[in-house]
DNA sequence: ATTGAAAATGAATATTTATTCGCTTATCTT
DNA sequence: AAGATAAGCGAATAAATATTCATTTTCAAT
């Protein structure tokens, strides 16, 4: 008995991830994948059962992974402003890193491939972000906005900021990142 | 001699700018465009080559309307705050009043179907932006960071903030549409 | 009213793309 | 080492979709 090999999901996911990124979701074929992926068009179908599948998979492990790592060396011990701006920097890296999911995610939201059950389970991993904004809130260090809107701001500023940086060459150096922080930071502060 | 019809025109780039809000770009077909614009398949290809022109035109237009639209009252003899928060104010209002064209764009960003050609117009569109920004910049009244940065951090948070109002279902009353406005400007103010 | 040129039609065709399946190959178990 | 089980293959098939075209309808000019 052989086993699935994860290895190859990860392979079949970053060629998915890559190819949309190119050439837009309604671009995509599974023959684009699997080739890209360096296997037989049938294989892909020995990991899913179709295309719906591979890519409500590839959504949802792109939204765990990228919530997972934005906490990543999160204390709420210490104060307020350095936590949010390490989580603040989390998300940055993990986008710039993973450009072609930020592109995915966003191809993806209005697809008739997520269904409903997926966009739900993505929602509720948004609950740790709400909880930052309350604590900001509650020590007065930002403003009592809705935190919805808060976060909307924030992450929406962050994600045309990814898109817009590969597009235009920006390069994004310390300095620029530390710029487009104070940015975000005036905007929310009490 | 019977002329083409442009009010035909409008009926299928609001088919299809619907079809894509509800499906995505990927979702849509031609069949489904002509149906929704109650008109016959062949018919489309009548004001249109195909499906990649259709949508090209599509793109354009929703471009040059919008930039149109957001200068709309723009008068650089008054003071800078004011005029900035009418632009700002137009172009929420343009994305909240053409959801479909902000989904539509963002969908056509990463697709096949865009041209270098089309694109690179669009690009050149977004000059009356920049100049505002230095406007503000020249009267010391916002930061002096890329004029590029603030503005994708600008309009990023309105792309954003008009996405998640259409999915949440948060209504933006007058004084919710202030707090935002708030953010933004504390955010690019000097 | 008649006519001619263009628009509109939608069924038929061509093309693209997802999915299946008979077969081969690899790996685990005994 | 042999057998069994599942992965891997890719050509063949099925399904979906874009596009064409022979025909009909519309309408402005005469």
């Amino acid at each position: 008995m052989k086993l699935k090999d994860d290895k190859k999901i990860v392979q079949i996911f970053q060629a998915a991830l890559k190819l949309v990124a190119k050439k837009g979701l309604s671009g995509v074929t599974m023959g684009d994948i699997s080739r890209e992926a360096g296997i037989a068009t049938g294989t892909l179908y020995v990991y899913f059962k179709g295309k719906d599948e591979l890519i409500n998979a590839l959504f949802a492990a792109c939204r765990e992974n990228s919530v997972q790592v934005s906490f990543k060396g999160y204390n709420p011990q210490l104060p307020f402003k350095p936590g949010f701006k390490n989580i603040w920097l989390n998300i940055l890296r993990y986008k710039l890193q993973h450009f072609e999911e930020v592109i995915f995610m966003e191809q993806c939201y209005h697809s008739p491939f997520i269904t409903a059950g997926t966009r739900e389970k993505a929602q509720q991993l948004s609950a740790p972000f709400y909880a930052l904004m309350e604590r900001g809130q509650k020590e007065q260090l930002i403003k009592q906005t809705d935190t919805g809107l808060l976060l909307i701001f924030m992450l929406g500023a962050m994600n045309e900021l990814v898109k817009q940086t590969h597009y235009s060459g920006i390069t994004l150096n310390r300095s620029r990142i530390n710029s487009t922080f104070d940015l975000c930071w005036d905007a929310l502060k009490a």
